[in-house]
DNA sequence: CCTACCGATCGGTAGG
DNA sequence: CCTACCGATCGGTAGG
């Protein structure tokens, strides 16, 4: 029973991903409004109804692509218990891997500038997401900042929200020209003027 | 004859402005692909069609928005010929005139997202956009390494890279969270560490 | 500038 | 998962 009820899972499962996967490309290129349920069904070989079986609706798909992809990404980082230069480190290292995935960044890049609409379905979701991200940021600059790692003058909040400011803006030029930037060096360079110690 | 023909331009003028200024703001709030003529012509009291006798079709008022933006900017700038340390206090002039702005700010942030798609209308107009600005803002800092002004070290074309970037993702967290960053501070707080001189 | 209309496309449901 | 269908809405045109 175990393995029936395994192998029942396990086909739904891949249409499910495979259907998240999809529509995380289409939303990035087309954004939410203008990417559509039959258009992703169909580059996943079934109808736009047989897409509405696996979820209910259009916000809902939207909502478990954006979880899937924090899912996903908590999976790789491994360790999720980084402090101080630690987390800096997993932001240049993140923006190094974003490098290889245009799909993704400009989902992110897109989705959330849309969300800035207060009536947008994924607006709550960027709201809490910068407010959590941000906050880590500035604790693990006040954790530097007390271990006297850090230039003198940088404050801990302000220094979080340009870090973050300035990965998400840098994101926005390489995707419109992708040889003309890179993302990692000059996070690392920015980060260097704020911190003592050799990232 | 010629307040005649004055007059006859004018009142076309007056609802030309009116349409601009309302398709500016749906395009921030709904996206291009996701705001309507309907919808942005009835703001206007008038029927799409009406809207469609001023503007041949969607796309070209949206490239209409944009250049008619560009045109307001340049005019209010007045001195477009500064230099060095006054391109930079024009950006963070920006960013405080800006901040009385969101329905700019969003429309900005949402279409140059958007145009990260090869496909969108506005994707050369972007390019171009970006490839001008960080020429004008490398220039400068350009300028102020020659009059050793800069801080050691600090390379002019990357200098703009991460300037515009980090003022286009501030507009971001600004957008989702107006009370929790003040943009032009943060801009001025960023530049004085790559700059010897005062703002 | 308007009314009337076009074909296309949308998200979602019924029913199997 | 499918076919068939719904009402709503889209950008754009005809003709005045």
């Amino acid at each position: 029973m175990t393995s029936d009820s395994t192998r029942a899972t396990r086909k739904g499962d891949q249409t499910r991903t495979l259907i998240l996967r999809t529509a995380l490309e289409q939303f990035g290129e087309q954004g939410y409004r203008g990417a559509s349920l039959r258009d992703i069904a169909a580059r996943c070989a079934i109808s736009h109804p047989g897409l509405l079986y696996h979820f209910p609706n259009k916000q809902a798909l939207l909502m478990e692509v954006l979880e899937h992809r924090d899912e996903v990404d908590r999976a790789e980082q491994a360790s999720a218990d980084d402090t101080g230069i630690d987390v800096l480190r997993r932001m240049v290292r993140s923006a190094s891997v974003n490098q290889s995935r245009p799909g993704i960044v400009e989902m992110f890049v897109v989705v959330s500038a849309e969300s800035t609409a207060s009536d947008h379905p994924a607006h709550d979701y960027f709201v809490e997401r910068y407010a959590r991200l941000i906050d880590e940021v500035a604790q693990a600059y006040r954790v530097m900042r007390d271990a006297e790692q850090l230039v003198d003058g940088v404050n801990p909040l302000l220094a979080a929200r340009q870090l973050i400011a300035l990965m998400d803006g840098l994101q926005v030029q390489w995707l419109l020209d992708n040889d003309g930037v890179d993302m990692a060096s000059a996070l690392r360079e920015h980060l260097q003027r704020h911190i003592k110690v050799s990232l």
